[in-house]
DNA sequence: TGGATCGGACCATCAAGGGA
DNA sequence: CCCTTGATGGTCCGATCCAA
């Protein structure tokens, strides 16, 4: 007996990236958590129809908090999470950051859990470990090609009716034409970007993200569901991270063809995977498809994968 | 029931890019 | 020269397992 994830149960009606409802039956789920589309203008929100919470559901998941009362990011963090009594009289709970140190300790790295900036750190404290000392970071790469950018950010203004208010149709995305990948050149050279309307933008994918690009079954909420005549900029919208149900290794290995056809129709391209990707895996019989994969290099992180696509 | 584990959701940063 | 953006490299939430 599979378990299903608690959203699949709520049963909210789905759409694929054509705003295609998503059939019930279908074998691969729609995502389960969305990122936190960062947008500073609650508005724009209601214009993303994957991101709002689901109905009479109370949020559970800081995404579906945040998809209530956006905040901006890049902005100070702060801890308080939303009161409960607050939500309860309507008023939207307020929207925080997930606070995190600069840098933890090797024991709180170790085991993935909240360090804080004392040494010996809290969780050290209380569990009388010994060695609390700050674990080390990898300086950042230096001469990341990055190509030339799209156009240039213009200051955001809101000027427009917000698109969700428009009786039209969602625009339809603009397939780019494909890009030649040549096997040997550096990986900096391979990427595209995303770009919202004339913003540019990656979003981050984990490995169970795949079958959401794929063209059968697209469940992302990648930016034409976006309210495109009012576009936040990138000081308010950071990325996507997002990820679906778990996939079996076969159906992984399905996706993750399909994902490469269609990555390389529209321009998508694909990097070489991180060892540890690759090693996870092993028993796929389809040959693997190379990808790039997402940071998270804490000692027992997993790879994900970052995939850039030209919507523009 | 609480500690250990860990996938991946979530986050901060900072150099490249490019307009002025 | 300076702001914006692309992209990297991290933290730690919460689900799960298991011993006590
Ligand atoms: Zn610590
Ligand atoms: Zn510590």
């Amino acid at each position: 007996m599979e378990t299903q994830n608690v959203y699949a149960q709520a049963a909210p009606q789905y759409y694929d990236r054509n705003w295609n409802p998503y059939p019930e039956n279908a074998r691969i789920q729609p995502p389960f958590a969305y990122t936190a589309v960062r947008s500073q203008n609650p508005e724009a929100w209601r214009s993303v129809p994957y991101l709002q919470p689901l109905t009479g559901d109370t949020p559970s998941t800081r995404n579906e908090m945040w998809a209530q009362n956006p905040v901006s990011p890049r902005t100070v963090s702060t801890n308080s999470p939303p009161s409960s009594e607050q939500h309860q009289r309507g008023i939207p709970p307020p929207r925080t950051k997930r606070a995190q140190v600069k840098n933890a300790c090797t024991n709180c790295q170790q085991a993935c859990k909240k360090c804080s900036d004392a040494r010996p750190c809290e969780r050290c404290r209380r569990y009388g470990l010994p060695d609390c000392v700050n674990s080390t970071r990898k300086p950042r790469a230096r001469g990341i090609k990055r190509g030339p950018y799209k156009r240039r950010m213009a200051p955001l203004v809101q000027t427009q009716n917000p698109s969700y208010l428009d009786p039209r149709p969602p625009p339809v995305p603009v397939i780019p034409s494909p890009v030649p990948v040549r096997p040997n050149e550096p990986k900096s050279r391979l990427l595209q970007q995303v770009t919202l309307g004339h913003r540019s933008q990656a979003f981050d994918l984990t490995l169970d993200a795949l079958p959401a690009l794929t063209p059968l079954r697209a469940t992302t909420p990648v930016p034409q569901h976006f309210d495109l005549g009012n576009l936040p900029s990138s000081n308010e919208l950071q990325s996507y991270d997002f990820s679906p149900t778990t996939q079996s290794p076969n159906d992984f290995a399905i996706h993750a063809d399909q994902l490469r056809q269609s990555l390389e129709q529209a321009g998508l391209v694909s990097c070489p995977a991180s060892p540890r990707f690759a090693q996870q895996y092993t028993p796929i019989q389809t040959p693997m498809v190379p990808f790039m994969g997402h940071a998270a290099t804490a000692p027992n992180s997993p790879t994900g994968l970052r995939a850039f696509m030209e919507l523009d």
